[in-house]
RNA sequence: GCCCCGUUCGUCUAGAGGCCUAGGACGCUAGAUUUUCAUUCUAGAAACCAGGGGUUCGAAUCCCCUACGGGGUACCA
């Protein structure tokens, strides 16, 4: 039986993504468009104490930005909406009664506050409480009340919950994509919730009633999910959905880069590293989170280094569009084990990026930093620029540390190249370089270097001292790329200006 | 506590019984190139394959135990 691929990503719209999240999107697209099937969206709102403004539109935002795109679901629309499941809220009753009716659930009437103090009890003789097949029949639900005491409290409107009703001694079996057959035992797993009193379901029954409404073929979740699936396998049993059951597929998790503990929305940027997608802003305290994008990397960047976060090609090569991941993706090249994030390799993913991009690409972006500074200068120009030292960033902001001597003069120079290179004699031989550079009709890099290199030959002078002189003069310390493309690129006029300050500056005020 | 999942260089990982004196990448160190810094290139250090038992002629690879890490244990997702 052949059936179409159809995934989703069903997020809780309880504020900004966390990378982890976005993982686990992303493998998720990864999958259907390798199988050509579909990609949708779902929020999955059933907790409405948890709302948070704005989330819903961030996490749309976000993967936009990302270049994800989602064939189906909220804010996207398709043929099996509503996609948000507070607006789906009706139908979940219906399948929450048909497992009433047949025998899989049942009413449970114990407020919090009982269960409360039932948990302290057994936890004063060491013993862990657990509402399942063993504790039951001594609260009060529907099991253990008579059929007329059921009704009389259901006619009294008495707030309840519906449970699942977990057979006794069944060993459920789950057939996961990544690690193979896992087994439970029904005894040791409890009765969840499936209903809330509150007339919402809980994200138990509302995400097997909408896989299966949805047609889902595979889950694919992060592992903090695989406890719930016995249940989840059961619920699919009991509404008799077994032969359309999705497949499951639980994915290793983003750990925290210290050691212990998953990757949470709560790290925000205490780990050095943003852990959302876009800056977020936190609607009630305000604090504001960085994002991957306002710190500078390139979404092909991060989609790229999500993807080997967890899974790897097999080969040796770990540069990859996000067609190439397509074409290669499979799960079974998903790792087990959880992951650290590495912010250095990270970095080295971004600066792989920014070297395959076209300059005029990156010179339209650093030209909005460039206008910022108060510099007004043609794209063409600095597009040159950029040409020259985009190898040495990681970032197109990291283009301004390298390449600000291109449109400001120096305000100072290296105090240590100072007593390294400039020695008594400089000054007279840069004033003859001043000179000889003046004197040339066709200043460009080429003319500049044989003139230059002709003196210092002709004179028997060391190439390093002049050198190193003349680029503290128009640098104002010793870096940057070729001095003579910097010269051809500041201009004839502006490169005699430089040395000449610096004739006049360097030793001068001490 | 109980249940489940995992464990190869600092990090991400390759490895599906002999090809492993364990390969790659990031980072690190050194050298080369260069007019400088960076890039680049080359080389190197870096995992007794968590530990212990088996199985086998042979185990990083299969089985068991232990340890450690992680997840779950809510009318949260």
């Amino acid at each position: 039986m052949e059936r179409k691929v159809r995934v989703r990503f069903a997020p809780s719209p309880t504020g900004p993504l966390h990378i982890g999240g976005v993982r686990t999107a992303l493998y998720n697209y990864l999958f259907a468009k390798k199988h050509g099937g579909d990609f949708l969206l779902r929020i999955e709102d059933t907790d409405q104490t948890r709302f948070v403004p704005g989330a819903e539109e961030y996490i749309i935002k976000a993967f936009d930005w990302l270049g994800i795109k989602f064939d189906e679901g909220q804010g996207i629309g398709g043929d099996y909406g509503p996609y948000r499941q507070s607006d789906r809220k009706e139908m979940y009753k219906e399948y929450a009664d048909k497992l009433i009716d047949s025998g899989w659930a049942y009413y449970a009437f114990d407020t919090p506050e009982e269960l409360d103090n039932v948990r302290k009890e057994f936890e004063k003789e060491k013993k862990n409480f657990q509402y399942d097949c063993n504790t039951r029949s001594s609260l009060k639900n529907s099991l253990s009340l008579s059929k007329e005491e059921t009704n009389s409290l259901l006619e009294k409107n008495t707030p309840y919950v519906l449970r699942f009703k977990f057979p006794k001694d069944t060993e459920i079996l789950i057939h996961d994509l990544i690690r193979g057959e896992v087994r439970m035992n029904s005894n040791l797993l409890d009765d969840k919730v499936l209903y809330k009193s509150d007339g919402m379901p809980t994200y138990h029954l509302a995400n097997i009633v909408d896989d299966h409404l949805m047609k889902i073929s595979h889950v694919i979740r992060g592992e903090e999910w695989l406890p719930s699936c016995p249940l989840h396998v059961m619920l699919y049993k009991a509404f008799g959905w077994e032969s359309t059951m999705p497949e499951f597929a639980h994915l290793p998790l983003l750990l925290k880069p210290e050691g212990n503990g998953k990757l949470s929305k709560r790290d925000g940027d205490r780990l050095g590293f943003p852990v959302f997608l876009l800056e977020w802003q936190d609607p009630i305290s305000k604090e504001t989170s960085s994002g991957y994008r306002e710190a500078g990397y390139f979404p092909e960047a991060v989609i790229n280094i999500l993807a080997l976060l967890g899974w790897n090609s097999g080969t040796e090569k770990e540069i990859f569009s996000l067609d190439e991941l397509i074409e290669i993706f499979s799960l079974e090249r998903i790792s087990k084990s959880g992951a650290k994030f590495d912010l250095e390799k990270a970095k080295w993913f971004n600066h792989q990026y920014l070297q395959l991009m076209p300059n005029n690409k990156i010179a339209e972006q650093y030209l909005s930093i460039l206008k910022e500074k108060n510099i007004d200068i043609c794209l063409e120009h600095v597009e040159k620029i950029v040409g020259l030292v985009k190898e040495r960033c990681n970032f197109v902001a990291d283009l301004w540390e390298q390449s600000s001597f291109f449109f400001l003069k120096p305000e100072s120079y290296d105090e240590k190249l100072i007593k390294k290179r400039w020695k008594d004699e400089v000054p007279q031989r840069l004033s003859e370089i001043v000179i000889i550079l003046n004197s040339i009709e066709d200043f460009n890099s080429h003319t500049a270097h044989d003139k230059v290199h002709a003196f210092i030959e002709g004179n028997e002078l060391n190439m390093g001292q002049i050198m190193n002189c003349l680029r503290l003069s128009i640098v104002g310390e010793g870096k940057g790329p070729d001095l003579f493309e910097i010269m051809a690129l500041i201009g004839k006029e502006e490169t005699l200006e430089r040395i000449n300050i610096a004739i006049e500056t360097i030793g001068k005020n001490e």
